[in-house]
DNA sequence: GAAATCTTTGACCCTTTGGTCAAGGGCAGG
DNA sequence: CCTGCCCTTGACCAAAGGGTCAAAGATTTC
């Protein structure tokens, strides 16, 4: 063991350690997915973060080393919870049933996570200028690796031979519409349709049912 | 069907006149959609779009009243053109045809005007702080119309029977797409997908012929 | 329980940005 | 070629907003 050694912790920014600052940069996150989801990074200031976060500016500022960090520091916590559904697409499972799967768990997750979906859909409306790294190398990778298995299932005749990429396109396109517009949607339903979600599930199931049959 | 049909200029501002107001009012206009649209409402400045426009911001500030000000005309502007292909179904024509063909229509308003697109994602996915009355007015009455148009032809036989409003939503959803995410469509489909349209409109015509046969 | 360390913040700074204004430039009509 | 009305802009302004800092409060450690 030379000096050199005894480096704890190899990258970047130490994680918080102490409860105090778990707690707080957890508000700050939160507070910052809120703000910057509905504002967008430029319409977001830190006094609303820090108000939302129930913090003082400077303190955010003690946490964060700029608006940018905290920004990077969310999209990049976002992209694994966002892949994870493809992720979880099996190749050794039932082609039909796999991707309907994947389509209901990427319509729950623009429920459950509409703050995130639009976190992600104004990067990507303004050209992913703080992702497209992400974009280009870990989405890509994962998307051409489903596409080629779903190429698989085709070409055994599992499934209709539509093209892998748009398929999944049509997918975050369908799902993710609902969060991201999803002050439109609930404005042309009218207060009859309170919840869109339950008509949305059952009309995925058609559309994606009638798209696959072989 | 109301009374309260199209009057000729009782309101606001007056439209230009001279050709110098009309050239002007014009780049002003153009230049503030490119801007608008890649930086949002409060991500684009004054100085960016006056620039773009050739001109001073003072002069701007000659010919719109404010920053809002252009935002505003150019967000009224945009309603009518943006429902126009919806409005060109003819309930009269042939049901699946008619569908197909505002689906055609909308995809190529995603190539043509994907500047327009983004626009309206941005204002949208802000829960829409301008657009609201139109949103809630002429964009829902519209589609409430069709909606029903499609629910007669469906009555009939001629389609199947999924939901009216969500299928004009996954038209739109699904067009709209390859505007508002052009950016990740591109680079997951890397430079062997240079122009992803082609194969959109493709993926889209099974897509939908398969949702509406009967 | 005092030193050492971690949190918090009031006050401040400087740049950006939406917007104003008075004065100067152009251009049409007489 | 002069008068009057558009058009244009350099110089400002005030507010907003990102970020800093020294000092005061908490906590933890020994």
């Amino acid at each position: 063991m030379n000096e050199f050694a005894a480096q704890p912790e190899p990258e970047e920014e130490a994680r918080p350690r102490t409860r105090i600052q778990r707690r707080n940069t957890g508000a700050i996150l939160d507070a910052a997915l809120e703000v910057f989801s509905a504002q967008g990074f430029r319409g977001a200031t830190l006094d609303q973060i820090a108000e939302v976060a129930g913090l003082s500016k400077p303190n955010l500022l003690y946490y964060f080393a700029s608006k940018e960090a905290i920004h990077v520091e969310l999209l990049s916590g976002l992209m694994d919870t966002w892949l994870d559904p493809l992720r979880e697409m099996d190749p050794e499972g039932e082609p039909e049933a796999e991707i309907m799967a994947y389509v209901r768990r990427k319509l729950q997750m623009a429920r459950d996570y509409p703050r995130e979906s639009r976190l992600f859909a104004n990067e990507i409306l303004q050209g992913a200028p703080r992702m497209r790294a992400a974009i280009e190398g870990e989405l890509k990778d994962l998307v051409d690796e489903k596409a080629e298995v779903i190429r698989g299932w085709q070409q055994a005749g599992k499934i209709a031979g539509v093209h892998p990429h748009h398929l999944i396109f049509s997918i975050w396109a369908l799902t993710q519409h609902y969060a991201d517009f999803d002050m439109q949607v609930r404005a042309v339903l009218g207060p009859e349709g309170a919840d869109p979600f339950p008509e949305a599930g059952k009309f995925l199931d058609t559309l994606f049912g009638r798209l696959l049959a072989p």
